[in-house]
DNA sequence: CCCTAGCGGTGCT
DNA sequence: AGCACCGCTAGGG
């Protein structure tokens, strides 16, 4: 895994690459900010394409706009329930949203929303796989790993109305 | 608003 | 094999 990062008018991102596509995209974190390092060292040349086209993308989420382009997504990490419900999320729209409860119907598993909660919780692509558009049934925010401030924001950008 | 009961995947013992 | 977490939900004060 090679790390790299991201920087945006939002804070700094960190990237980590397997060699089958980005595996891990991190928050700009409150405090350590002022370490930096030479992004792309370490990283391979088809890494460094892929850190191209996950810049363009997290910049152009942060904005909430559609992405044009992904790099390839590495999701080996989750179990098979977990990818499922990732997989289900990519399909949400911009600006669109989903509850816990629906999504868990979407992946065959009816009853399983609290079970969806986690999945998105252990979402290693936050931002990219967009977790932050799933609220709860009744329209309230829900959680988010990355701190409810990111969510609403995030929501925010996109023009979700939520509760 | 609160409380309760039921829920299922996951990770730790 | 248990068991305690939880980004849940529906129902009822």
């Amino acid at each position: 895994m090679a790390t790299a990062f991201i920087q945006t008018s939002a804070g700094r991102f960190t990237a980590h690459f397997s060699d089958r596509g980005l595996a891990r995209l991190e928050f700009p974190e409150a405090s350590g900010q002022a370490a930096c390092r030479r992004t792309g060292a370490g990283l391979t040349s088809v890494q460094r394409a892929w850190l191209r086209i996950t810049a363009r993308a997290v910049r152009r989420a942060l904005k909430g706009e559609p992405i044009a382009e992904f790099p390839p997504l590495d999701v080996s990490s989750g179990t098979e329930f977990q990818q499922r419900v990732w997989e289900e999320l990519c399909r949400i729209a911009p600006g669109h949203t989903r509850s816990y409860a629906e999504i868990a119907r979407l992946v065959g598993r009816p009853t399983a929303a609290r079970a969806v909660g986690r999945a998105c919780g252990a979402n290693p692509i936050p931002l990219l796989i967009p977790c932050h558009r799933v609220l709860a049934a009744d329209r309230r925010i829900g959680g988010f790993s990355g701190g409810l401030d990111w969510k609403r924001r995030l929501l925010e950008s996109e023009g979700v109305a939520f509760n």
